[in-house]
DNA sequence: ACATTATCCTGCACGC
DNA sequence: TGCGTGCAGGATAATG
């Protein structure tokens, strides 16, 4: 479930654990093909986000990738209560543990001896992401620019939610090939796709629904916050810009949420 | 190079 | 209540 915002949110939430001994990797699910040994006694040197994967780096082990697909979540506690869904614990020398809660078990768990060298593309929240380098990959893409937003060895993180929402904040049809757009367009999709991401992680993510796959951001005292979302999961609702009903259609076998009077 | 479909899994919302 | 259907924030492989 979590696209770039979210798993942000799990890094950030991850941070403490940077400096602590993995004592026991407790694989619970023999699905993950995960060899918990040779993990034992790693230390944890970073916590990153790579696109959607999130990267724990340890000093001479290599990397722990875990990558939450659609309805993975993982937890820092000192102790969890026993989810059915906890598929993987990491036990801290703190005393802390790292849950990873899978419900459908699509999410992975994968350790790179030599380090993680994802083929993936540019990150949207850093200065590398520009309008030329921008244009310059939907220049070459015939796909409609709604599939282009969603492959992630061109633009990495971006999935099913902020790929409507960017492209209703610029008026950008879905349907549109890429390589059509202009330069004035590929210029207001880039700050849309930044704003929208920033905006998300301000807002703590988004959570759809209350079921056990769902997101659920863990946040201290401030409470919950909820993004705000425009287009996605708003199917005969009106628009908030025009109000001309919010239509659903199928791109590349998922959905897509927008404006057929205000995107074009 | 593109779109489509199936696949991996499980849970939930909906209509009957 | 139960059952069938379709849906889900992701990614990949096979097929046309």
């Amino acid at each position: 479930m979590p696209e770039l915002p979210e798993v942000e949110i799990f890094v950030r939430g991850l941070q403490p654990i940077v400096g602590s001994t993995m004592v026991h990797t407790e694989v619970i699910d023999a699905r993950l093909n995960l060899d918990g040994s040779n993990l034992a006694n790693a230390r944890i040197a970073s916590v990153e986000r790579r696109g959607k994967h999130i990267v724990i780096g340890t000093s001479d082990r290599g990397d722990l990738v875990v990558h939450l697909r659609m309805s993975g979540r993982l937890r820092l506690a000192r102790s969890e209560r026993e989810s059915k869904y906890t598929r993987l614990i990491l036990h801290l020398d703190s005393g802390d543990c790292v849950y990873f809660i899978n419900p459908r078990r699509l999410g992975t768990a994968a350790h790179y001896p030599k380090g993680f060298t994802p083929d993936l593309g540019i990150e949207p929240l850093t200065a590398a992401f520009t309008i030329e380098s921008l244009a310059a990959l939907a220049t070459r893409s015939h796909s409609p620019i709604k599939t282009f937003l969603l492959d992630q060895r061109k633009i990495a993180g971006i999935g099913n939610i902020y790929a409507s929402e960017a492209l209703w904040r610029s008026g950008i049809a879905p349907t549109r090939e890429a390589t059509s757009l202009s330069r004035e367009e590929v210029a207001l999709l880039h700050k849309d796709l930044v704003s929208v991401l920033n905006d998300a992680i301000d807002g703590q993510g988004t959570t759809i629904g209350n079921s056990v796959s769902d997101y659920h951001p863990d946040v201290g005292e401030q409470g919950e916050f909820q993004t705000h979302l425009s287009v996605y999961g708003r199917e005969s609702e009106p628009c908030e810009r025009c109000g001309t009903i919010v239509v659903r259609m199928k791109q590349a076998g998922r959905s897509t949420y927008y404006c057929s009077e205000c995107q074009s």
